[in-house]
DNA sequence: GTCTATAACGAGATAGAC
DNA sequence: GTCTATCTCGTTATAGAC
């Protein structure tokens, strides 16, 4: 299998790197093969030779996103040991997207979603459902613990997480403010441990 | 001025009424003059007439959907006393959207930003700056009677409301699933009210 | 004021040369 | 494996008839 081998073709991930970054920025509908050849200075044929549908590209692109995300949280789980740190760590991987001024790719996708083909759905949903996943067992282990103090399921407050940080990276960007985010995100954080009796 | 106009032409209202849903459900570079058209049985030429380009078409919906919206918040400040009346007042016009299945329209035009023409970014914009001043307002008096409890900017408090209800919106898309919405939403609230002790 | 007709362009995609 | 050339279709927009 092509996608899944570790040696990567040099064209095909420069492609990818440049369509990641439009889809960020623009959104999935809002570039078009002109743009990823221009930049790249090859053509648009070349493009269809390894992508042979946009949605293929759009495909490619959410598992590739998705591997690296959860590269990235197996990374957190490696290095930081206690719940609050991973949850810091968590949050900043969402405000390093922001301050290269994008935003996340399955939260762009989501807004999308309706104009998507069905496997971009699917791997889109997954995205969320990993990450809530790995979220609800961080919240588990910090209400254990006592390091963390919430009501209701830990499956909902993951999500809310989720989606407080999707929010807060989308109303961010027509103020190209990364400081709302952070704002935004600290007080979240924060409502969600156990020492926040000083805060009132 | 035919914008603020209180008599409506039959035709132009339509047209928004149509072109408003499909940015909601597929976003302004998703849809278009040919969705329109088709749907209401006229011809692209004819709703060139109504709206020179899509840009002003798009400039009409913003202004259109922020004054409904101003009109809401209106609304609720003349029908609910008490602040925290006010905040589910204000969560349920977004769950009403979502239940229509629908983003928000700012919301959805934030994701599709870099792409819009100037005019639709500063309206954009200031759609958010009115909602955050709106609760910003609510805040202030509900941490002044002791009705609400929550630490930092009354504004920060405010943008993370609007980016939590944002965000909630965003992410319940892929599982098109209102209870998410809700979940989320409902910690969100009871984390701004002082009554939380109980929730632990 | 609304339509017919069409312009002018860009989109995604394909065939076949090299 | 990449390019040239081209195709077909859909896009926004315009000119001018009615």
């Amino acid at each position: 299998m092509i996608e899944g081998s570790i040696v990567e073709d040099g064209t095909r991930s420069r492609i990818l790197d440049v369509a990641e970054r439009l889809v960020q920025t623009r959104g999935f509908n809002g570039f078009s093969y002109a743009d990823i050849a221009e930049e790249l200075g090859i053509t648009k044929a070349a493009l269809h030779y390894h992508f042979a549908s946009k949605a293929a590209l759009g495909q490619a692109l959410i598992e590739r996103y998705a591997a690296r995300f959860a590269a990235s949280l197996a990374a957190i789980d490696e290095r930081e040991a206690d719940v609050r740190a991973k949850l810091e760590a968590y949050v900043d991987l969402y405000g390093d997207v922001l301050r290269a001024e994008r935003m996340c790719l399955c939260g762009m996708l989501a807004a999308e979603f309706r104009t998507l083909p069905e496997p971009m759905r699917e791997a889109v949903s997954r995205f969320f459902d990993d990450n809530e996943a790995w979220l609800q067992g961080v919240l588990e282990r910090g209400r254990a613990d006592g390091t963390l103090r919430f009501s209701g399921p830990p499956r909902e407050v993951a999500r809310t997480i989720v989606s407080g940080l999707e929010g807060a990276m989308l109303v961010a960007r027509p103020h190209h403010d990364v400081r709302r985010f952070q704002a935004s995100t600290r007080w979240l954080i924060r409502s969600l441990t156990a020492d926040r009796a000083g805060q009132a």
